[in-house]
RNA sequence: GGGCGUGUAGCUCAGUUGGCUAGAGCGCAUCGCUUACACCGAUGAUGUCACAGGUUCGAGUCCUGUCACGCCCA
């Protein structure tokens, strides 16, 4: 035999060989084609940071999956891969590791020179990432691998920052930002996080600059000589310029508008009253009213409420921190020249809070403390606390109305294509702006960009729920900071110098300008379009460029249209954009899915694709997310070689299920190259199935010889074929639909249940009895079988089913209904269409019964401890219809069951004494010479209970009036015939017991 | 503090608009090296569907509350 296949499957001696055949064929390829319908997914491009994890692994599964399912169902299908260059992260490692490895500083490098150590980093990662996906069998069309800093990527972000600019959506401020001290960069909002920090309240004395009577007596004098603020963070007072009290205290009536000696500094500082503090209350819930004492210290320029507080009070905003969080005069601070302060200058801000609040305790100043625990803002990357710090930065803005995207209601319709007329019920006007009902968020701005597709039903998130936290995110947006104080990114196309020179920008498409006043006069700000010649006349006229890079996530969202070349109006992205799914993890939802909506809406008028599928996140056995540090992570290759890699993505997709994360326990294990690496018990799961299909086929193979054309064979004339034939059509049709709904673990299910249910325990083993009986339909229906499973496995594992369509191809190279020639390649095959008069329900009924009986025999031979080769004689008791059914299968009873003589009878036959009987509906099997009687009677009075119970239950429903009243007819009616057929099989049960003489 | 999710067999999880005796895989028990597969086959055992109320003829499923766990946001 040609065909023949090792007895075991092996991955290893496959994979390779059969990714090189692919990507030799150009079977990844996509073209800008307008035969076929387009397809596209870009992969969220992983960070260069590292190399990819279980995680990566699950999602990129998911998203080969479709691609091969869409690309079978002869779609122009694109997958773009690439990276991203993760800029705070991808430097802070590096920095870490010249550290470590050099003592080396990113400061002791030139600019250049640093970013050229960076992209060395890239370059590995980069290369390493791609292997990964490789032998993972990610079908990507690797020509057009692209990375977000690359040249194409550059033109993007260069075009889009600028046409944000002309819009007036970028601004330059200076604002509180969340501040990393460590990394001394600015960082969004969500890319802080929020940790319980065991910390303490400290209770400050501040000297009233005059003693005061506060008119409310808690003791019988109520003059006093200082008031006491309750702070977490003492070292911020030494930029306090007020004290805050709530109008409505009854204190503040005496107090609001006297002065206080700010302790250490000197400064004087007033009361102010501000709703926004909060009465004290020791009873109360709230903790700020619990800890609090109704005196808030006011610091401006280090909290983000006194920031606004400063506001309404026109507060003067002392900085005292340097950015990198010591405590320095050289930022803001004069007032500095007591022996105390000048003292603090220099100190880290924690060192500086304990000299602190031992000054106040030494001064005797420091009332009380008291242990808090509380969230505390952390760096999503250097993991240290976040410090509210005052800095100009670039922002977009989210909220403005787009001035050249019309904002009057009257032509909405027209403005965003597609609205239906009923979505205008979620607008809004509001002095000549059209607003999101119940936001603030204009239709025209960024943020309404990106809501809209997801009201009008143009942007859809699977699992749904997940809609909630795009939308709400979305509505409560604040600007977005954009630059950052890195070197490894985009560097922000703006150069300045001051002066007013915005006549620069007069006549020139090139340039545009804002001009800021600061405190030493105007400065010019130029943003320029890509041009080096005139970046160059630029800079020889004294300008400088900024020298932050933007945020990754500003490429990042620009990365569904970057990577088909926009802002060129090339063939790639008239064809390909916009694509349509999106495959990520619910973290991202806020820091890209947003903002890739925004930006395709805002530069291409389309949101970038229509569906967003939200993935599972992979947690170890204790539910514990994976993490270099617990030293629980999975690394892919090391499955891949334990499992193979349609093992690994067999797992990962039969554990993708709608509602919840999934829990991997985790497990090290030894590598057939003896290595030892972290695996998962879950992983022999896929590679059981593998194996198992790799024996069908094995199976199959060797049977093929001989097999008729599909034209020679009536596959309709013996029950087990057309009840094959039903199942496979269901699973046609159930895998499809389950493809295009998103539910992964429905697929496997499915094609697992068909193949190692249907398929190896009935039917093969049913045609393999034929076979040698001298039939040869059986193995014409069997390479149909495999042809249509290898198809239909095949998104999910293309390796295993590529291999065994080869060797099918040589053995049966014409198979199916339509007798023509397979493909050469399953990469580029047909998908099936389920045929809908091919499910047969009343075969699989039918074959259901036999089934049963089969089961129901084998059960008593195994009670009765008959050995499993013994064939034994049955005599069959049942109605006339039934009697023809088995007539016809009488042979697949013998060879199921192992019976040798079978008598069937439609009219009562009293049982030889000592028979064993089984029942199944109307059939009672009678199977001869082998019983145990003890064995006998307690099996029939089991199945006696059984159905007495079962009984008990029906009759309970059926006796009760309102059942029958209010119930569908059609569940009353099944009940009835539910009784029935139980009444019946206990009255054969019971007859049984009697011939047993119980 | 707000939002979302989860609690079903020893473990990991399904369970579609309420409707058969609540399922799968692993594990477990008994038997079997039957000419595809021991990464296998046959048979079997195993549940207070977290708890307490409610709606309903009928609740794992819907509603309310409680407890536990997880994630996101502030």
């Amino acid at each position: 035999m040609t065909a023949e296949l090792a007895k075991t499957y092996d991955p290893k001696s496959v994979e390779r060989e059969i990714y090189d055949l692919w990507i030799a064929s150009g079977a990844f390829n996509a073209e800008p084609d307008s035969d076929r319908p387009p397809y596209c997914i870009v992969i969220p491009p992983p960070n260069v940071t590292a190399a990819l994890h279980a995680g990566h692994a699950l999602n990129n599964t998911l998203q080969d999956i479709l691609v091969r399912f869409k690309r079978m169902q002869q779609y122009n299908a694109l997958w773009m891969p690439g990276s991203d260059h993760a800029g705070i992260a991808t430097q802070t490692v590096v920095e870490k590791q010249i550290l470590a490895e050099e003592g080396k500083k990113r400061t002791d490098f030139q600019r250049d020179e640093f970013i050229g150590r960076v992209r060395a980093w890239k370059d590995r990662y980069e290369a390493r990432i791609i292997d990964q996906l490789k032998r993972m069998g990610c079908s990507c069309d690797w020509r057009r691998t692209r990375f977000t800093m690359d040249d194409i990527c550059a033109r993007a972000v260069r075009e889009a920052f600028f046409r944000l600019f002309s819009d007036g959506l970028i601004y330059r401020g200076k604002r509180l930002v969340n501040w990393d001290p460590a990394t001394q960069t600015v960082l969004a909002d969500d890319e802080v996080e929020y940790e319980q920090v065991h910390g303490n309240f400290w209770y400050l004395r501040y000297p009233l600059v005059e003693p005061c009577s506060t008119g409310v007596s808690p003791v019988a004098d109520t003059t006093i000589t200082y008031v006491t603020v309750a702070t977490t963070r003492p070292e911020t007072m030494l930029g306090d310029t007020a004290i805050a009290m709530n109008p409505a205290d009854p204190r503040a009536k005496a107090l609001v508008g006297k002065k206080v000696r700010l302790p250490i500094v000197g400064r004087i500082i007033p009361i102010i009253a501000d709703e926004h503090v909060v009465l004290p209350d020791p009873d109360s819930e709230d903790e700020k009213a619990k800890f609090g004492t109704g005196f808030l210290k006011v610091t401006p320029a280090h909290d983000f409420d006194d920031e606004a507080i400063g506001r309404r009070h026109d507060l003067p905003i002392i900085n005292v921190l340097a950015p990198d969080g010591s405590i320095s005069d050289r930022h803001g601070w004069d007032d500095c020249d007591t022996p105390e302060a000048q003292n603090l200058i220099g100190m880290d801000r924690f060192e500086a809070r304990k000299a602190i609040v031992e000054w106040f305790r030494t001064e005797d100043l420091l009332e009380d403390v008291r242990e808090y625990v509380h969230p505390v803002g952390h760096s999503y990357r250097s993991h240290v606390p976040i410090e509210p710090y005052r800095t100009d930065q670039w922002y977009i803005a989210v909220k403005k109305p787009i001035s050249n995207l019309k904002s009057q209601i009257s032509n909405l319709k027209s403005q965003i294509s597609d609205w239906p007329a009923e979505h205008l019920e979620h607008v809004e006007e509001k002095n000549d702006i059209a607003y999101l009902k119940d936001t603030d968020v204009p239709v025209n701005s960024l943020a309404g960009l990106a809501l809209t597709p997801l009201l009008d039903g143009r942007l859809k998130f699977t699992p749904d729920r997940y809609a909630n936290t795009y939308k709400t995110w979305l509505e409560n947006l604040r600007d977005w900071p954009i630059s950052r104080q890195l070197w490894w990114g985009h560097r922000i196309p703006v150069w300045s110098k001051p002066g007013d020179h915005s006549e620069l920008a007069e006549n020139n498409d090139a340039i545009r300008s804002q001009v800021i006043e600061g405190e030493e006069g105007p400065v010019t700000y130029l943003c320029v379009a890509a041009n080096e010649e005139l970046e160059g006349s630029l800079e020889a006229k004294g300008f400088t460029r900024d020298p932050d890079v933007l945020d990754t996530w500003f490429s990042s969202a620009l990365w569904p249209f970057s990577t088909l070349k926009w802002p060129a109006e090339s063939e790639d992205l008239k064809t390909f954009y916009p694509g349509d799914v999106l495959s990520t993890a619910r973290e991202i939802i806020t820091l890209w899915v947003s903002r890739m909506v925004m930006m395709g809406q805002y530069c291409l008028g389309k949101p970038p694709f229509h569906d967003v599928f939200i993935h599972a996140m992979i947690q170890d056995g204790q539910g514990r997310k994976m993490s270099k540090s617990l030293g629980n992570g999975i690394d892919p290759l090391d499955i891949i070689d334990s499992h193979g890699a349609d093992a690994m993505r067999f797992t990962l997709a039969s554990m993708t299920t709608q509602t919840q994360d999934v829990r991997m326990p985790v497990e090290e294990m030894t590598l057939p190259d003896g290595r030892k690496a972290n695996s998962s018990p879950k992983f022999d799961i896929g590679r059981n199935f593998c194996n198992k299909l790799w024996n069908t086929g094995r199976f199959i193979l060797m049977n093929l010889r001989g097999a008729p054309p599909w034209s020679d064979i009536r596959p309709s004339e013996r029950l087990a074929d057309r009840w094959i034939l039903s199942r496979l059509n269901a699973t046609i049709r159930d895998v499809t639909s389950a493809l295009e709904t998103f539910r992964f673990n429905e697929l496997t299910d499915r094609l697992y249940h068909f193949m190692w249910d249907d398929l190896c325990d009935w039917y093969v083993e049913i045609a393999k009895s034929r076979i040698n009986a001298g039939e040869t339909a059986p193995k014409t229906i069997l390479a149909h079988c495999l042809d249509v499973l290898l198809r239909l496995l095949h998104p999910l594992c293309p390796f295993i089913t590529e291999a065994i369509w080869a060797k099918l191809n040589e053995v049966a190279p014409v198979r199916g209904a339509g007798d023509e020639p397979a493909e050469e390649m399953l990469v580029g095959g047909q998908w099936p269409c389920a045929d809908a008069a091919g499910v047969n329900v009343k075969a699989e009924q039918q074959f259901a019964t036999l089934q049963e009986i089969v089961r129901q025999v084998r059960n008593a031979r195994m009670q009765h401890g008959v050995k499993p080769g013994k064939k034994i004689d049955a005599i069959v008791e049942t109605s006339e219809q039934s009697a023809e059914l088995l007539a016809a299968n009488v042979d697949l009873l013998r060879s199921a069951a192992h019976l040798a003589d079978v008598k069937i009878a439609t009219e009562t036959v009293s049982a030889p004494p000592g028979a064993a009987s089984v029942v199944a509906g109307d059939i009672r099997v009678c199977i001869l010479g082998i019983v145990d009687r003890q064995a006998e009677l307690a099996r029939l009075e089991k199945q006696a209970e059984t159905l007495r119970k079962g009984i008990g239950g029906i009759e309970g429903k059926l006796s009760n009036e309102n059942f029958l009243k209010k119930a569908p007819p059609d569940v009353v009616n099944k009940e009835r015939e539910r009784l029935r057929t139980l009444h019946a099989e206990l009255k054969t049960v019971e007859k049984s017991l009697d011939a047993l003489g119980s």
